[in-house]
DNA sequence: GACATATATATCAGTTTGATATATTATTGC
DNA sequence: GCAATAATATATCAAACTGATATATATGTC
């Protein structure tokens, strides 16, 4: 049998917020979802016609005064039943393809200092990575605290269609995801410290 | 363009070790690599033969009396080369496709108790992964202490044909590779307690 | 008015997935 | 001793997924 077909699911949850484009699923799960998730045109927008076939969806041509033509999707009673199925099914355990540790596991029988420098640029790319979360976080919880989101946040939640009276939960959902991102970065973190004083005392064993 | 072909790499980087055949490629990947990597027969087979055809591994038939043949790939200089490029070329950052983290986003319009039931599976099976990792970590720090492997582990070592002088350091791959599982693992429960909190407080309130 | 960027859809070769089919040897229970 | 089961081993495939590119329209800017 072949993959699983979960971004149908994905698109799904999309679209249980609001009616949209194949762009606007795209851009939703670059900006949202990204650290966990990932999907591309190529499977965008086969998808969403074959959710139109099953009749999970409904495809409308959307074409205001002076924009370009484009494709809103909704969802309909049976799409909305799908996904509460797949929500209720039992989850996949996380799949991860992660080429540093392949690398780092593979290349034992090079010198130390190659997995050394191996391993510190990883860390360089999850710091970086980790001082966008928490920027990320900070604005989050500001908008959690004040009741009130910025113009950064106020464009995000414009795109999830969500009403204002589940606007904190969704706002607390969002913070919730964030902070699983960044329990695993500061894991990958902590792992690249342990992991260098581990090569390190090696390569100091080695030169004595 | 289409995905990466790092199937190739992995294979070489295992070839590296002890020549093997597809099979024993797929039980290494399974037993060591599979909290970070994944491969199937789908892509094993084909890719070793493409190694063969690009130069990179060479193709023999083994038939050992009583035992059912098999045909063991070894890697050549031109594939060590390969390796090695790959090794030292940017490494791209993990790519993970996390369906609890899915669904729980994509649920913020349910009640917060079904979130709390999703959140409570995945933390029962990421509990039962830590208890095997555990283990598996123990013996591990004891072949390291005592400089002596146990017959669980001996054959694992048997699998990668290392010699007695890089055992140790290989057996402090093996050992890092592992702590890097146990520290996403215990990322992963620690954004459960964090969340369940979280949605509980939620549940209080809406409750009173 | 040229250039870059954002919006939006569509396509596709090549890679990966998950399973299944097939065959041989080893082990275990009765 | 023999039937069922597990382990060893290769091979195959439809369907899903990837990463990029092509195309076209609208907006901002220098």
């Amino acid at each position: 049998m072949a993959a699983k077909k979960k971004t149908q699911f994905a698109i799904l949850g999309l679209l249980s917020w609001k009616p949209m484009s194949g762009y606007d699923v795209k851009k939703l799960v670059d900006v949202g979802l990204s650290h966990f998730w990932n999907e591309n045109y190529g499977q965008i927008y086969p998808t969403l016609d074959r959710l139109v076939a099953d009749g999970l969806a409904t495809k409308k041509s959307d074409h205001a005064s002076g924009k370009r033509r484009r494709f809103v999707y909704t969802i309909t009673r049976k799409g909305k039943k799908a996904f509460r199925t797949w929500i209720e099914a039992p989850t996949d355990a996380p799949i991860v393809r992660n080429e540093l540790q392949l690398k780092f596991f593979l290349s034992s029988g090079l010198p130390a200092i190659d997995s050394v420098r191996l391993i510190k640029q990883h860390q360089g790319a999850q710091r970086a990575a980790l001082a966008e979360y928490r920027h990320s976080e900070a604005v989050l919880r500001e908008a959690l605290q004040n009741d009130a989101v910025s113009d950064e946040l106020d464009e995000l939640m414009t795109m999830t269609g969500t009403d204002s009276q589940s606007r904190k939960k969704q706002l607390n959902t969002f913070y919730l995801t964030l902070r699983h991102g960044i329990h695993i970065i500061e894991a990958r973190l902590a792992w690249c410290e342990e992991a260098i004083t581990s090569l390190g005392a090696d390569l100091a064993n080695t030169e004595t």
